[in-house]
RNA sequence: CGGAGUGUAGCUCAGCCUGGUAGAGCACCACGUUCGGGACGUGGGGGUCGUAGGUUCGAAUCCUGCCACUCCGACCA
């Protein structure tokens, strides 16, 4: 992409509005645009990374073995009082009427609408396991938005809905989404640790948070070191429906979750102490990016839907809900990356792969330097980002630096007069002066 | 929903107290000089002063209602 080309309103001054780090650069960098309380445009770059977030969120669901759907945004209300919830859920949820006067609702979740497909087509426990998920914006009509798209009224999820013939299969069902999680997270380079968590409103008795961990975090956590290490991404659990699948993510999931890990409310210091060694007791801070319920029949039940199991004889299914939120996850990975001069993308999610400055727009030679490294990295498929405006340099470097690529091949006269270019890390701030042909070489490889 | 506060140009803000018909910096446009870490000069464009009403010869400024947004608290992906 070349920057003359691009809608990258980027600003040198903080809007007023924006008390943390990442709603200020998310602001700055031309990532989002506020249009009422709690609601956003996402600009292009903002774009660009909730939608490479989405894709790793999507990979690691169809990994799992999970099927993606995409269910409307506008629900009947009718099928919230099967389950017992239009009246139960509150003025988060956003109802209205259409021309009609049809009673309407913006989906805050899915459940129900879920539990309606289901219970029209799947009747067998032969064709369970099934898991469901699509990724929608949501409504809730929080009190108090704030901090951005951190704790927005409108916001991207990825939900996913499993239905099991027992609670047997809905735990492994469970815990194939603790790993595709975990897998998750670490792909989007942060460090999620899971929490034991009330179930809320969903209902339900097994429950997880995931906390990405991240200096300017809500809540206060204490946890084993023992999450900062785990490797998820490139351990050996198989989502096959085996036995032997089954018993393995039984032993890595329960492996893990011996742990200590608490947020605030829930921290018993002592328990703390007896259960993690000191040299692992770990103090920080985190953003929760995911829950994990599971709830059985609480909507199997009410809403009718039931498969024959091998007897015979109807049951009612026995179901999880795993949410995560993308959009969320935009700010928290910001939160989690970020230095006193921009976002510092992780590689997986950064919205270029590398920027491209040419310090001196109009002069031939440099021209040429720079369509040349161009037009190679967008064949290797880096995805550049070419800055062929002709902004000052000083404007160029605080502009890369605010995006936060991870690579700036930075080409000039003076440089190219010695015949080098500089390649800057944006991580590190490491910088490198080698030859343009070298430095493509480093990048591609 | 309780408490506090703010609405003036795309952004940051001054002007309001003490009414006299709207400003600065950045951004934008033109020209020139510049050009390796957010340049400078000259000229220019852009504002229903949140909104409705009231007071007044005259309202951004004073009064009232409404709306929007922000912050602090109790809840959430």
């Amino acid at each position: 992409m070349r920057l003359s080309r691009f809608f990258m309103p980027v600003l040198k001054e903080t809007p007023a509005e924006a008390e943390i780090v990442s709603h200020r650069l998310m602001l700055r960098a031309g990532m989002i645009r506020q249009q009422s309380a709690g609601i956003y445009a996402w600009l292009p770059l903002g774009h660009r990374v909730l939608q490479k977030i989405a894709a790793i969120v999507r990979e690691e669901q169809d990994r799992a073995g999970a099927i993606e759907l995409l269910m409307p945004t506008i629900q009947s209300a009718d099928l919230w009082r099967e389950s017992g919830r239009y009246d139960a859920y509150g003025p988060e949820m956003l109802r209205f009427e259409d021309r009609h006067e049809r009673e309407m609702l913006y989906g805050p979740t899915n459940e129900e609408m879920i539990t309606e497909i289901f219970r029209a087509s799947v009747k067998s426990y032969r064709d369970l396991p099934l898991n469901l998920y699509h990724i929608q914006w949501k409504f809730r009509d929080e009190r108090r938005p704030r901090f951005g798209v951190m704790r927005g009224r409108e916001f991207l999820m990825k939900d996913a809905y499993s239905f099991d013939l027992d609670e047997t299969g809905a735990r492994d069902a469970y815990r194939k989404m603790f790993i595709a999680y975990m897998r998750t997270f670490q792909r989007l380079g942060l460090r999620a640790v899971p929490m034991r968590a009330d179930t809320g409103p969903i209902g339900g008795d097994l429950s997880h948070e995931f906390i990405v961990l991240a200096p300017t975090g809500e809540s206060a956590v204490f946890y084993d070191a023992a999450y900062e290490e785990a490797d998820w991404a490139g351990a050996d659990v198989s989502f096959e429906n085996t036995e032997a699948g089954r018993a393995g993510r039984e032993r890595a999931v329960g492996d893990f979750l011996r742990h200590y890990a608490a947020t605030e409310e829930m921290h018993d210091a002592a328990r703390f102490e007896a259960e993690a060694p000191p040299a692992r007791r770990r103090q920080g801070r985190g953003i929760e990016v995911g829950h994990i319920f599971y709830f059985g029949e609480k909507y199997s039940r009410p809403m009718r839907a039931s498969v024959a199991g091998p007897d015979g004889t109807d049951r009612p299914v026995h179901m999880g809900s795993y949410g995560i939120g993308v959009s969320r996850l935009v700010a928290a990975i910001i939160e989690a990356s970020h230095d006193e001069a921009g976002v510092i993308w992780p590689r997986s999610v950064a919205p270029f792969g590398v920027g491209l400055a040419n310090l001196k727009q109009g002069d031939a030679q440099t021209d040429a330097a720079c369509e040349t490294a161009y037009a190679a990295l967008v064949k290797c498929g880096l995805d550049p980002l070419y800055d062929d405006t002709d902004a000052r340099p000083g404007a160029k470097f605080a502009a890369m630096d605010l995006i936060g690529v991870p690579h700036q091949l930075i080409v000039g006269p003076k440089g190219l007069a010695r015949g080098v270019v500089e390649l800057k890390d944006r991580r590190s701030g490491e910088k490198a002066e080698l030859s343009l042909e070298s430095a493509l070489a480093k990048l591609s490889a």
